[in-house]
DNA sequence: TATTTAATGCAACAATGTTGCAAAAGTAAT
DNA sequence: ATTACTTTTGCAACATTGTTGCATTAAATA
């Protein structure tokens, strides 16, 4: 049976991300570590947070992946939550209260869901 | 005053992209094309395509980036319908119909949206 | 403290996308 | 058809992002 371990890398980026009002990217990840640890410890960690259901993956409108803690969810765990991502400052955000509605053709089977709109966020507009 | 000007290159993408019922990426294209042009010369010629309305770019749940004709929106030029890429089949589809409702907080000014979900498509569930 | 094995660092690699510049190829005028 | 102009292309080089193998390090348990 393969166990988690606790190590300074894996502590620091989790407090990193659930700090963090808005989505972090790997590099984001990486500034803010100061050489640590490793670029590939960073993916590591990272791809464990998300086994382990603590923080879920964005991709933005730019194709860029950002990492986000997960709030609302720590029951169920669904992310049909809809992201804002800012032109002029470049944050990410889960808003979490916002589900859309929609009306899916017959047969489709959803598993997954990434909505993001792209746009100007309150501080910004 | 700079024009655009018809090429090999940019006929050829055109219409492969027009043709096909599915989103398609860089690399699907360039096996396409099977050496016709420069890779580079994609990626420039999909630019120009963007900018001149003919296609539109969809970010997959994966990052992947795929391209896809300009149907519904040859007026108004809106992409605010709701893609689906199918995890066995591979396919990014455009469900042009399908327009997605939510209530966004105050002061959020959007101008782009990417939806995506993924799952089964009616081919392969 | 010793043992076990998860986690890390390093090097090397693959995929994707960008940029500068000289050469090639459209387009329009002669 | 030829010329002149400028867009477009190909090539090389580079940047970024993400992955993999393997020896070493370091948690957690006995």
């Amino acid at each position: 049976m393969k166990s988690a371990r606790n190590t300074t890398a894996k502590t620091e980026i989790q407090e990193l991300i659930a700090s963090s009002s808005v989505a972090l990217s790997h590099s984001e990840i990486q500034k803010s570590l100061e050489g640590l640890c490793d670029r590939v410890t960073i993916y590591r960690v990272l791809e464990r947070l998300l086994e382990e259901g603590f923080i879920h993956k964005i991709v933005n409108v730019d194709g860029v992946v950002k990492y986000a803690g997960c709030h609302s969810c720590s029951a169920k765990h669904s992310h049909n939550h809809i992201h804002f991502s800012c032109q002029k400052c470049k944050s990410v955000t889960c808003l979490d209260d916002v589900e859309p509605s929609f009306k899916l053709p017959k047969n489709y089977k959803v598993s997954e869901m990434n909505f993001t709109l792209s746009g100007l966020c309150p501080q910004c507009s």
